[in-house]
DNA sequence: CGTCATTACGGAATGCGTAATGATA
DNA sequence: TATCATTACGCATTCCGTAATGACG
């Protein structure tokens, strides 16, 4: 098989139409030059260049050859660069998995950075709650998850991405809208709550029972997804506590409250991945999470 | 610059996940390749096999070299076949200059041939009367002619390809036609004749004026284009002398008769072609023609 | 006779194969 | 400890550069 040196000798004297040049190109003397063409032409078993007398012109298979030799220069350079892209994780698929709720505020903010810092950089995304998220690393059907924890995982590494209050979603029209004021936690009382999932979104369930008194008459509904329960508030069919970034949903019929005796940023959002994980794109979407 | 030598290792490694079996299919021993592996690896910038332990992997950047791989060596492999093809001339453009009338008995005979026996040899016709031809031949705007000529001419190589009679072009309806039996020479004393241009179809008109006698009040156009002539025999203009080639024309409202005292085939096609032409396809066009 | 491509030849570098080493399960 | 990839080393080949030869205008 021939080399691509060889072709790259080819491409320059065809350019130049004289060895001589092309040899300075190439910096090296016209005699390994000539005798690689040589090499070259008999691998291919054609005559490319046509030296008769004093100019050095083009036969018709050189013609052709030569339009392929760019081809395959071109496709030579440009393959490492791709690799070292790939291996260095600026270009690759990281495959997030992440809840409704953070799809409004931090998501968008995240994809907007890293669309600027690795342009090549694909990003999948799957919607799911956080224990489908775990589930989901465990299996390596995601790379990367956006969830809530309360306790580090001992087979995952984790990020704090954001911190929230939490607030209460009501319907626009209800006695709690009309108060125009901030609320204090008793204000709840003996309203009709659509509660999260103790199960499905356990991460809220035990915020809010550590928290607030709840009695278990005012539950209307259990729910895991927190866009569903703003939809449900917003139909008046209750209220509902969400974390901030919720009020950037911008459902019709739904005001959202804070409490003045419940200020803290309670609710948290992580990245969580494997630490073993064997994609390279993952570790250049980790860094510009920093 | 990596050696296409390295992409086939490459390959043969990523396709077994095995140094010792890619090595026996590259006929070599494991050392070798797994040098050549590393040089590819250094070249390209990035790991592209995944040495943990006992098996062999491919890493992302792997994966995506493999596919650019796969395209180069396709690419390589390819090209010299394509060059060979052009340099054997079995694969090229012959650009044939031919007259109206043989493009009706030979031309399509001759160009069924070549397709079957050069499928990649493409041809592109030109319609000209022998003079523009000669011209062309020279000023190389074509390749090889199909002519009509009285003498070889010194700069050029010819075949003779077609003898052929002369016939009479007549109207259908025309008193000629109607005595319904071959024709003698004296028949055509006092018909009005579309004839030839002493210039632009010199050679048609040295065969007439040397064979039949003809009064040049009888002439009534002078053309170099026969199918132009039998178009103007259709419309009842006059006689015409063209060669039996004209006959599969299939203009309707004319027909050819034949001359009992002059049957000799006198009408002569010939390829003509320059021996110096640095086109390789014309060679083995010309082979096809024997 | 001057220019440009090709052969001739000596030295350096590269590459293969055999043998030894290292790492992993 | 057995297998597989990697390093060590000796030998052959390849390739470069300088010098000589050849061809064309």
């Amino acid at each position: 098989m021939y080399t691509l040196d060889q072709v790259r000798c080819f491409v320059a004297v065809a350019e130049h139409l004289h060895f001589g040049r092309a040899a300075v190109e190439l910096n090296m003397t016209q005699p390994p030059l000539s005798r690689q063409i040589q090499k070259l032409e008999r691998h291919v078993g054609a005559e490319l260049l046509d030296r008769r007398g004093r100019s050095v012109e083009l036969t018709a298979a050189g013609r052709l050859f030569l339009t392929e030799s760019r081809k395959l220069l071109g496709l030579a350079e440009r393959a490492p660069e791709g690799a070292r892209r790939v291996a260095s994780g600026r270009r690759g698929l990281v495959r997030l998995g992440f809840t409704a709720a953070a799809g409004f505020g931090p998501l968008s903010r995240l994809l907007s950075t890293v669309k600027d810092d690795l342009p090549d950089l694909d990003i999948d995304l799957v919607e799911m709650v956080t224990a489908e998220q775990l589930q989901a690393l465990d299996e390596e059907r995601i790379d990367v998850a956006l969830g809530r924890l309360h306790t580090p995982l001992p087979h995952l590494q984790s990020q704090l991405l954001l911190t929230e209050r939490l607030l209460l979603a009501v319907p626009a029209d209800s006695e709690l809208a009309r108060l125009d004021r901030e609320l204090v936690r008793s204000d709840i009382r003996g309203q009709p709550i659509i509660m999260h999932s103790a199960t499905k979104a356990r991460y809220f369930y035990d915020i809010i029972v550590g928290n607030f008194e709840i009695d278990p008459s005012q539950v209307r509904h259990s729910l895991g997804q927190i866009m569903t329960m703003v939809s449900l508030v917003a139909g008046g069919h209750g209220i509902a506590f969400v974390p901030e970034s919720a009020e950037r949903s911008r459902i019709p019929g739904v005001t959202y409250l804070s409490f003045s005796d419940f200020r803290e940023d309670v609710v948290r959002l992580h990245a969580l991945w494997r630490p073993d994980s064997s994609n390279p794109a993952l570790a250049a979407f980790l860094s510009t999470l920093r």
